[in-house]
DNA sequence: GCTTTTTATTTTAAGCATAAAATAATAATA
DNA sequence: TATTATTATTTTATGCTTAAAATAAAAAGC
């Protein structure tokens, strides 16, 4: 009678968890290109300039004082060398400026220019226009749903992580 | 009488629709990122290759018989020349074969070689079980409640994209 | 003080990615 | 058939990204 019941239930096996993540995976890196490609797009057609530049202006704007270049790096989440190569276009454009701490000539603390803060605080406005359109389609409600299930996902990212 | 109960209403204005969209862009571009960054790392540790060629791979073999360089740019969302480079890395490992199409000289048709539909289903397997772990602390029931949402999100993608 | 180690950053070499220009082959049209 | 336009792909120039090696300054240990 029991497998008889099992037969019968109204929720079968469904396809295994690894395939509906594989699934969901895809349908997650899916939005996030789309969306990426459309930001990068348009930074460059609005104002000649790319995402990580934006980014390296981002973080400067949060944290006034400037950061170091390690900072930057472990902010940014992306390797130093990367972050070496951005700043020094950055510089070149006038929009940051470089100066060695006086008690460690090793680090090096970046700073936003004027120039700079006026023209990632003009950016910065138009960008959120862009993403508040994106997500047009979705109301308060459903926000703060996927608001929720990314947080759990980067639990779950987490515990992963901790295994290395 | 209407402002005032406007004013006690149990549902204060919270933040506006354009903040909560960026915190969930970020959230959603961290979630990506990390699970793309140890995609790519695990992939260079254990099979000497890279997530872009990963992706030519899938794409192949999904599609048995060959596809085009354009199909294949369609498909993976990106710049022909880009899978010229992949295509020409993966034709020197001799993990694919390119040929020119008999009746048009202009397209060239990509293939799997033994070789490289050897490689690609170990490596398929493998990374299946990586999504799998990293996805492990998402029952069924918020794989699916996932899902749909990120649907919607790209049904308002498209709907913006539309617009350009 | 002198050596060793650690820390912060840059440099280098390779691959990925794009847009724009160039090639080359086919299709359309006069 | 000769010209023009379109299509499929590659090439070029530039920038992003990484890992690994190099540099250089500070800290630790003897």
């Amino acid at each position: 009678m029991l497998s008889k019941a099992l037969e019968l239930s109204e929720t079968p096996d469904g396809p295994p968890h690894s395939k509906q993540s594989l699934r969901l995976w895809l349908r997650l890196l899916t939005c996030t290109s789309v969306i990426e490609k459309q930001v990068r797009n348009r930074l460059r057609a609005e104002f000649h300039t790319t995402l990580p530049r934006f980014d390296v202006l981002a973080a400067l704007e949060h944290s006034r004082g400037g950061l170091t270049m390690g900072a930057l790096s472990k902010h940014l989440m992306v390797s130093n060398g990367n972050v070496t190569g951005i700043v020094a276009r950055l510089e070149k454009e006038g929009m940051v400026t470089r100066r060695a701490a006086p008690t460690d000539r090793r680090t090096h603390f970046v700073r936003l220019s004027d120039k700079g803060l006026a023209e990632f605080s003009a950016m910065a406005a138009v960008h959120e226009t862009w993403i508040d359109q994106m997500f047009s389609e979705m109301d308060d409600e459903k926000i703060s749903a996927l608001m929720g299930l990314l947080g759990t996902l980067k639990t779950s990212l987490s515990a992963d992580g901790e295994k290395s």
